[in-house]
DNA sequence: TTTGAAATCCGAAACCTTTCGGATGGACTG
DNA sequence: CAGTCCATCCGAAAGGTTTCGGATTTCAAA
């Protein structure tokens, strides 16, 4: 009732108006001009259900959030969500937003919006080293843009952030500092990020000649941080720690480890150094203030976007993709090893 | 050309197999059996666009996120979408989510979404007393659901926490703790939740027999937090300082006021006691841990979603709301109230 | 046997847009 | 003047679903 509204008006047929309004070259410019008066007078909005019958396309893109084990905040999302909400809008896509925990019930989400003809491509985030996502929308041949790396048979598109190579130079940075026994804090899962970060971890640490065996994990959260961190104090005397850094694979673990060194009495950035990853806004304002990386997540978003749109163009997606670089920040977390624990560190690294 | 097609493999009509479908009573049980195998079998469904056109609705409510001033990583938001999804999923309605920061440009946001049709609804959350959201919405005659109150002529949907009374209960406690001048650290800009939890203070104080003046307000973020109570603190002689307690709007406020206090060397829950409110997942986490207020933000989405379904099928919006308590968790950050500015509050409340 | 109602089914229209394949008229070419 | 070409317009179909207003059959009641 809207097309046909303004071609009754202007006594033209439904096609021309729609040819006009849709850009198309065979229609004079005087109609042209004529027609795009009329439609914004009237505020005219193309039906959105119509169109798609018609093209056969949804102009939406879904994105589902992986609700957590427990509570589920993580700022990440929230940043990227922020960054791909503008970027979509201005390519004239809709976004689609879900959320299920990681699982069966993940995918039958995606196979919901999939089948449903909801929308026509999807943004992926919190890659998982062997990601059924990955398998699923490629053999359904659904388009995705995923924010992270996985190991898939056929190549897709991402942006990813160069997570190995920052926390080398974070790792190296604490070598420099005298530390010899540098403990990862590691994502439980198959997170593909946390992985690409120990691995980092462990470049720097074998280069340095040191062994890399400090390795634990945890979940990805505060309490995930200050449990790992406090069975580690609880499982030493005190004074016996071989330990004498931190490297962990998010803030929000970081969070949790200043809290249980600082129960304990240790005292963060002196006795011993912590490093996060992400930059979060409360990393600022802990105690001390974290040392940490940033990585450019509302750039991912808009590059993501930006893929998408190509992709949706017709561009091959194995084609695509962008790893960007992060960013050491250094606060009040870290510093020179104590010397007790640089002579301790001779004793072995193993925990 | 899916109907159509069960129709052509069972013999049908299009409109017997769409009766059939739909659960209309004018087919026969074994009609319907048979159509249903079918649609399992060629795993059937109905395709959303021409639904759509056909219903004249959209099946599908919108959500714009506020984007703040600076980095916009509220974990509320994402506490609130996670509980959202899959309610929202369970009653057929797709999510559609946006961003932008408040002004024109959000209502740009809202405008977009409803005159392209694009869904039927809108959740509201951060609400502001003056709320140009709700004006448009209700002018538009566009049914939503909000998480929070703002002052408009008309009555609309709601579900809140009840600010005032939650934290006039923690100021009391911090009264009950000997603390004679306390203060509030308000959200700036027009924040309900702010306002609302802003008058459970007065409130508590003022039945205490104590004079409300000491209120300073900034952003709602750690930053904003930080720099109220570093300017504070930097306006009055170590030793002056004429308040013993802070109540802060939110807990990423609590946050950089606990930060500022360690820089200034000043014990939280010793020298000068802390409350936030939200009880997000860091907070447990801070040195010292927060004293704080857990809201139910997912039940209130929850809530939130079966009141916009009901709206949906003919509920009047005006008489449905709902104010959920909030409960205080008591941790480190607070605690009695030391000798020394017991003393000096006789001197004056203001700062 | 006729009538009427109930149980089942179906044709066609409508929702709004896009696009294919022309149609029309005028200007230009040869 | 016949033939081409171009600029501009339009009719009709298609996309998948729902629903209005019957049509047909069956069966019991009169």
């Amino acid at each position: 009732m809207s097309l046909s509204r303004i071609s009754r008006k202007l006594d033209l047929s439904i096609t021309t108006v729609s040819r006009a309004l849709g850009g198309h070259s065979d229609v004079s410019s005087a109609t042209r001009a004529r027609v795009e008066a009329e439609a914004l007078r009237i505020d005219y909005r193309p039906h959105e259900g119509a169109r798609r019958l018609r093209r056969g396309r949804a102009d939406a893109v879904g994105l589902i959030l992986p609700t957590g084990i427990g509570r589920f905040d993580d700022p990440f999302f929230l940043r990227l969500l922020s960054a791909v909400g503008p970027a979509l809008a201005e390519a004239g896509l809709d976004l689609l937003v879900s959320s299920a925990p990681p699982g069966d019930a993940e995918l039958a989400a995606y196979r919901h919006m999939v089948e449903g003809r909801k929308v026509d491509a999807f943004l992926l985030a919190r890659m998982r080293v062997r990601d059924a996502r990955v398998d699923y929308l490629q053999n359904a041949a659904v388009p995705f843009v995923a924010h992270g790396r996985s190991s898939s048979k056929r190549p897709y598109a991402f942006v990813d952030t160069d997570g190995t190579q920052v926390v080398a130079q974070a790792t190296s940075r604490l070598i420099g500092f005298g530390h010899r026994s540098i403990a990862f804090l590691a994502a439980s899962g198959d997170l593909s990020f946390s992985i690409a970060r120990e691995s980092g971890w462990r470049q720097a640490l074998t280069e340095a000649g040191l062994i890399a065996t400090a390795i634990f994990q945890a979940e990805p959260t505060e309490a995930g941080g200050f449990d790992a961190m406090h069975a580690l104090l609880c499982s030493v005397a005190p004074g016996d720690l071989q330990v004498s850094a931190v490297v962990c694979a998010t803030d929000r673990m970081a969070v949790g480890v200043l809290h249980a060194l600082a129960e304990t009495g240790l005292r963060a950035g002196r006795d011993i150094s912590v490093i996060g990853f992400d930059d979060h806004a409360f990393s600022t304002h802990t105690a001390p203030p974290l040392t940490t990386i940033a990585q450019p997540i509302e750039a991912a978003g808009r590059r993501m976007v930006a893929m998408l749109t190509q992709i949706l163009a017709g561009a091959d997606p194995e084609t695509l993709f962008e790893i960007m670089s992060a960013q050491l920040i250094a606060r009040a977390s870290d510093g020179p090893a104590a010397e007790q624990s640089r002579i301790e560190t001779t004793k072995g690294q193993t925990l």
